[in-house]
DNA sequence: AGAGTTTGTCAACAGTTGTTGACTTACAAA
DNA sequence: TTTGTAAGTCAACAACTGTTGACAAACTCT
């Protein structure tokens, strides 16, 4: 058998190929720790070879960086009727936060607070892409404490799911006050 | 010079080892995710070399599990006034969990989220140790989902300090506000 | 078509990881 | 003192890490 020359996937468009290291590194820094992450792990979910990223980024640490700061839509992740906050971000948690992609910064968050260099980077990211924008949705003197309280409880909520994968009827009255807790924050009681 | 034999700190004592593997690896696993600890570190702190890990524990897997299934008084940490609990609890939240130990298992399970083969020990661990003995402590019928939801809003807390560590005012008042939700939590309101 | 630049490929680097096995030292029983 | 075993040391292993630079292929302009 001759080696037949391997087709490519995507034609030689280095926005594409951008993008998918984008997005394959993002989804990989949402599901583990930073340095637990490895650049040849993006590079094969993208698709792409793993020194394309130390071309396209340099460093690991600024792909971690590109990725936290490239938040297309992150404040409509709480968009949507006040009222019900409460509940559709349980049910985010319950979802273990899907591929859908608002959250996942949360998630980036979160995994990366063992990490000093990388949380460095994702507290900043956070603090404007995420606590600000919260704060200022929610309105009122305590926003800012409130906007902390919700993430906390989010964040809370989230490793809890992780750490009781089942889902039982503990776990659905956890959520439920959970809900109803995160609720009363957004009311301001 | 002449190589002085190195004199040890400890004298041939297996069961003292021991002890320092143990408690070394205990500090590491809670500052750092499973994956990321590693074993010559741990041998580092506990004044030891690297290859006694392996004899007295087998792997850093079986490390790991001896750490989080001995906690010696695990249950006391909530000991105390029950009316006092919220407070006490946030204060060990806004300490960043030092090294006094009782709380540190919650801290080992944070980290361990993400390594699917230490979250799996540590969640078990985290049952027997952790949520049944305070499931008990709260009483009532729904003990068990309040447990859980004290122990999600601990971690998330603790992640929310991890990721805003200055010492200010709105930290503070966060605090507050989660002390005043964990004690409604304990009184059952 | 030819030159020049962009895009992708490949192999190698130095460092680290968990684990192993052979080795020397210290202690206790005989 | 000799002997047997427990405790500790050391070097090496294969596999993996992030990053680099040389190279080949494909595209764009003249």
């Amino acid at each position: 058998m001759t080696a037949e020359p391997v087709e490519r996937l995507r034609k030689r468009d280095s926005a594409a190929t951008r993008a998918a290291i984008l997005q394959a590194a993002r989804r990989r820094f949402a599901s583990e720790p930073f340095e637990q992450v490895g650049v040849r792990d993006v590079a094969a979910e993208a698709g792409v070879d793993a020194a394309l990223i130390a071309r396209y980024f340099g460093s690991k640490e600024d792909l971690f960086h590109a990725v936290v700061n490239d938040c297309p839509q992150a404040s409509e992740a709480w968009a949507g009727d006040r009222a019900t906050f409460g509940r559709r971000a349980a049910e985010k948690v319950a979802s273990k936060g899907g591929p859908d992609g608002a959250f996942e910064g949360i998630f980036i968050a979160l995994r990366s607070t063992a990490s000093p260099r990388a949380s460095e980077i994702s507290r900043e990211a956070m603090k404007r892409h995420m606590l600000e924008p919260l704060a200022q949705w929610l309105g009122g003197d305590d926003a800012e404490v409130r906007a902390r309280l919700l993430l906390a409880y989010f964040m809370g909520g989230v490793v809890s799911r992780a750490m009781a994968p089942e889902d039982n009827a503990t776990n659905q009255a956890m959520l439920d006050r959970l809900a109803e807790d995160m609720q009363r924050v957004v009311d301001g009681r």
